[in-house]
DNA sequence: TTAAATAATTAGATAAGACTAACAAATATA
DNA sequence: TATATTTGTTAGTCTTATCTAATTATTTAA
């Protein structure tokens, strides 16, 4: 049985491998905001735990086992994600806090009711796949809305952060999952692009928010 | 803000002293499985927080604040348990342990909306009243079915115990909160009963069950 | 290719919350 | 009332998870 302590590094592992399945210790640290030594000394923990392969100087990897209880932590973060808006009536923008909790609940049977209610979804809110009862995530690859060309039109699938501010700038904005979007034009210089979607026919969204956005290809 | 940890120490007060207001270091002790030291030493942070009125060698007390955070655990444990149970499809039986975990969630949110939902219910599935949000409870006096006399007709209304298996027990015996009951004897030896409730007839409890029944004389 | 900057580790300290062993106070019993 | 038992406290240790300061690797830049 892992700490709440350990999950949370495990889910931290988890969410910045996912580009390259390697984590530095510095990295790690800025996202947990925790100090280098105490990462590493936690590091040191898990590999005997067998959770994580660690060796000095080296880069950091989740072992499948890692990857897997990581998995499982994710999971029980989604479905409450899930729970707390389909359920509960919830914004997208509210959830993250209160998931931020209920994932380290130790109840199988909580979950697994959670999960029943909710029809056996596959995404959670903010369309970020929920990884299976094993642990394992389908990885679904989205283009960022940033790196689509002038003249494309995509659909809004996920968002790559959840914190408060930055949803509750797209409910003013009325930008939800599922939302066909137009590009009109990008600025050369900053990146920021002029979309059109819905009853807005003129946007301008920021560089910083479309590297926010994923999208699929219509 | 109290810890996970002081939160259940109050709690372990607050209900233990729900008789005469008064708990020994011992009967915390035991109630808690924590060695006396342990919680002596826990009884003088709590002094320094206001939250009880510690003496050496002299009983406990909660303070009127220490009531107070006190009652707010238990709201947002008896909250969860109503939830659990009418929202998500719990048995009576299996509640407490999940509720024991989520009542240190730090989100005013998430019960607020429990409440809600649940339309600002007074009682739990075990029939022990929910504090208000300033985290007073309204104190109602049941009678112990085993301090009832023979022939007395009572309503069963509240359970002492909320373990997985005397519910059970009572789940066998299609005894709910609600069920109307008559005494029909009274073995002197050993304080069991034989009583009689809807399809029923004829029902042996031992002394150790009927004090765990809270019941209400019609 | 050496010096500077960054990243990582080691060593040692601290706080919370648990423990045991030993002692002291209060209560119960002979 | 004197003694035995129970209850409570003190002192000191342990573990987990954090920190800071100092040191060592590695990487980057001159």
């Amino acid at each position: 049985m892992n700490s709440l302590t350990e999950e949370n590094y495990l889910k931290a592992l988890f969410n910045l491998s996912q580009e390259n399945g390697e984590v530095s210790v510095n990295e790690l640290s800025k996202h947990l905001q925790i100090k280098m030594p105490t990462v590493t000394s936690m590091m040191k923990k898990l590999s005997d735990k067998k959770l994580v392969n660690y060796e000095s100087y080296k880069p950091l990897k989740l072992t499948e086992k890692g990857r897997r209880e990581a998995g499982l932590v994710i999971r029980k973060h989604r479905l409450t994600e899930m729970f707390l808006v389909d359920k509960m009536g919830f914004g997208w923008e509210q959830v993250h806090e209160i998931a931020e909790q209920i994932e380290h609940i130790h109840s199988p049977e909580f979950f697994e009711k959670m999960d029943e209610l909710l029809g056996y979804p596959k995404f959670d809110p903010h369309g970020s796949p929920i990884p299976d009862k094993t642990g394992k995530v389908e990885w679904i690859h989205y283009s960022k809305l940033s790196d689509c060309k002038a003249g494309d039109a995509v659909k809004l699938s996920a968002v790559t952060h959840s914190s408060d501010e930055f949803l509750k700038f797209l409910n003013t904005r009325e930008l939800k999952l599922g939302t066909k979007i137009r590009i009109k034009s990008i600025e050369a210089f900053d990146g920021s692009m002029t979309i059109s979607y819905g009853k807005h026919l003129s946007e301008h969204v920021s560089c910083l928010v479309c590297e926010r956005l994923l999208v699929e290809k219509e």
